[in-house]
RNA sequence: GGCUCUGUAGCUCAGCGGUAGAGCGCCGCUCUCAUGAGGCGGAGGCCGGGAGGUCAGCACUCCCCAGAGCCA
């Protein structure tokens, strides 16, 4: 029998475009998918957005619209971005969608039935922003945490959950399946919490109407949780044919609802647990944390945009961090990637092996390079979702490959088994690179397959460099071509003495510049002036023995005439100099060469 | 405040009881089949600090310092 793998995203709030961390956690599923696809399971792969809640009422209402008619505006930008990311999914689930009202429907009354729902009331501090309830003591100036705007005093009739009722079989539940969360710290960290008791959930507003209505109590509505939960089971396939979930894929803001809310929910309306949940770290924007109020989203379209490369986006989010950890996202990086690993070995070694077969052909023989690939590493690695490390393998076996065309030479050697063994192997680098960057590793299959192997575009259209970046290579090239073309007459020309310091002062209306009195020996005193206020006192200067330049034209600075420069080490920026001094004593006037 | 986690090469991280590792960046050498690609080599680390157990610690225990996260 055909192993079934059922894996999920969360459902995401569309009041927003696409962003990198919809999109992190969208292709890490996908690949995940795929691989188990690969593997020859009966995968089923589930994400979709959840459609309801109060946010999505007011942001509806402020652009006139109504709430169905402003989501389903939104909702296919979501389609759409997935599309673009090669992402596939075998239904996108929206709660508004028909069956997946009647099953929370139908929910809510067995869990009602079985005494666990009860009508009580709330009062609290609500961010419409969260959609969550805060204490005082969260709050920063009576704002919420997060969002920094004003929250709201909420008191309203409300239904509760009987969550702390769940306590003991959550503990269990963790002890039981130690593989229920994933990384292990946010483990304890859950554990801990649910040891010191868990309060009952509310999870009914009557404060607006935009969700599903309670079947026993038509004047509410169904909370976010309840609701958006679920989603994992109606949408489970004909019959609910592929719960229980073998992968929850979450971000770790969404931990707490996945790991105790929703068992206890499951357990409460009688139906099997999710086998494994995954919550992953967040990403950063140049170190800062990625966040819609400060301004620092990076959306999907703007982030394929930077290489042009769909395969580029998905290769770099899944190879920068350990999954889990949090990752920080920087264009510099993400170029670096695209232009070092995608196009340097993996493109090019396509590149150079296509070419190769179309002049020589190849002869079959026993593939000893292929051995070289650890498959079972790889394997175990994608097992405990160490996707990163995964791709870190394949890599490196990309490098043996690299190693290997530069020790065979087949250039020279015109050798076809070992065209043959390469082609082999970068097939073989097609199969297993599939689940992660699909369009790329299609298309090397199809060209390694082919009857008639030939050399084709490149796969991967190097980044140029920032315009800055460059001009400041070609500076230094510049600086190392001119002494390099210096002859030694040059040299000659330049009178350098040792100097002493004798004096310091300021120059009115220059906020860089010294004027420096300078005893040069047989030369005698020279007044010079020195950009160096920013980085030496007066009375450091003083007295200290530097390398005079002393045949400089003249020129005069701030109305004084400057006889020459003194010589300092600078770095790029230009925010550290140092003298340049003598490393022990000389007499005064000595010459340098 | 309570509870977690992290601190190893310039940067990102791996190693988790037995002579300090990888990738990127930097420097040097080199090939020419290939996308200004590839290959080889080098520099660079008191493995946050201290104490303890061990024949032996970057890894184990305790304390301290620094940073991050979670507290419904």
């Amino acid at each position: 029998m055909v192993k079934k793998f059922y894996i999920t995203t969360p459902i995401y709030y569309p009041n927003d475009v696409p962003h990198i961390g919809h999109a992190y956690t969208t292709i890490v599923a996908d690949a995940l998918s795929r691989w188990n696809k690969q593997k020859g399971k009966d995968v089923y792969f589930l994400t979709g957005t959840d459609d309801h809640g109060k946010k999505i009422a007011e942001t509806a209402r402020e652009a006139g619209k109504s709430p169905k008619e402003f989501v389903d505006i939104l909702v296919p930008k979501f389609k759409d971005a997935w599309n673009k990311l090669d992402i596939k999914y075998d239904r996108f689930i929206r709660t508004t969608d028909k069956d997946h009202e009647k099953l929370v429907k139908e929910m809510l009354q067995k869990s009602y039935d079985n005494g666990d729902i009860y009508l009580g009331k709330y009062e609290g501090l609500y961010c419409v922003g969260c959609e969550a309830y805060y204490t005082e003591k969260d709050l920063v100036e009576n704002c919420c945490p997060i969002h920094k705007k004003p929250v709201e005093k909420v008191k309203e009739e409300s239904y509760f959950f009987r969550l702390s009722k769940y306590q003991k079989d959550l503990l269990k539940l963790y002890k039981d399946n130690p593989k229920f969360i994933y990384p292990k710290s946010r483990k304890q960290e859950i554990v801990n919490r649910v040891k010191e008791g868990l309060r009952d959930l509310s999870i009914s507003r009557t404060s607006f109407d935009w969700g599903i209505p309670l079947p026993f109590d038509k004047k509410h509505v169904c909370y976010v949780w309840f609701d958006a939960l679920f989603n994992y089971l109606s949408g489970s396939g004909k019959n609910e044919k592929y719960w229980p979930a073998d992968l929850h894929i979450i971000g770790k803001d969404i931990i707490w609802f996945h790991t105790v809310y929703w068992p206890a929910f499951l357990l409460s309306v009688n139906k099997k647990l999710p086998k494994e949940i995954f919550a992953h770290g967040w990403w950063t924007f140049d170190r800062e944390k990625i966040s819609k109020s400060r301004g620092r989203v990076i959306n999907v379209d703007e982030l394929i945009s930077i290489t042009g490369n769909k395969d580029s986006v998905r290769y770099f989010l899944l190879r920068a961090t350990p999954f889990g950890d949090d990752g920080d996202f920087s264009e510099k990086v993400l170029i670096d990637r695209h232009n070092n690993e995608l196009a340097n070995k993996l493109g090019n070694l396509v590149s150079r092996v296509s070419g190769l077969i179309e002049k020589f052909g190849v002869e079959k023989t026993t593939n000893k390079l292929l051995k070289k690939l650890d498959e079972k590493k790889i394997n175990s690695l994608m097992e405990n979702f160490e996707v990163d490390k995964a791709l870190n393998e394949i890599f490196s076996f990309i490098d043996r490959c690299n190693e290997y065309v530069q020790e065979k030479k087949p250039w020279e050697t015109k050798d076809k088994k070992i065209l043959f063994e390469l082609k082999e192997s970068i097939l073989k680098i097609s199969e297993v690179l599939l689940p992660f960057i699909p369009e790329s590793a299609e298309k090397i299959k199809k060209q390694f397959l082919a009857k008639k192997i030939v050399k084709e575009n490149p796969l991967f259209i190097k980044i140029e460099e920032k315009i800055e970046e460059k001009a400041n290579k070609q500076e230094k090239l510049i600086g190392i071509m001119d002494t390099k073309e210096a002859d030694f007459s040059d040299w000659e020309k330049l009178d350098l003495r040792v100097a002493q310091i004798k004096s310091v002062e300021d120059v009115e209306g220059a906020d860089k510049l010294y004027k420096i009195t300078l005893d040069v020996g047989e030369i005698g005193k020279r007044i010079i002036c020195a950009g160096l206020k920013q980085f030496y006192s007066k009375d450091k200067l003083k007295g200290k023995r530097i390398i005079y330049f002393s045949n400089l034209k003249p020129r005069v600075l701030r109305g004084i005439e400057s006889q020459g420069m003194l010589l300092a080490a600078s770095n790029k920026e230009r925010t550290k100099v140092s003298l340049i001094a003598p490393d022990s004593e000389i007499e005064l006037g000595s010459t340098i060469g």
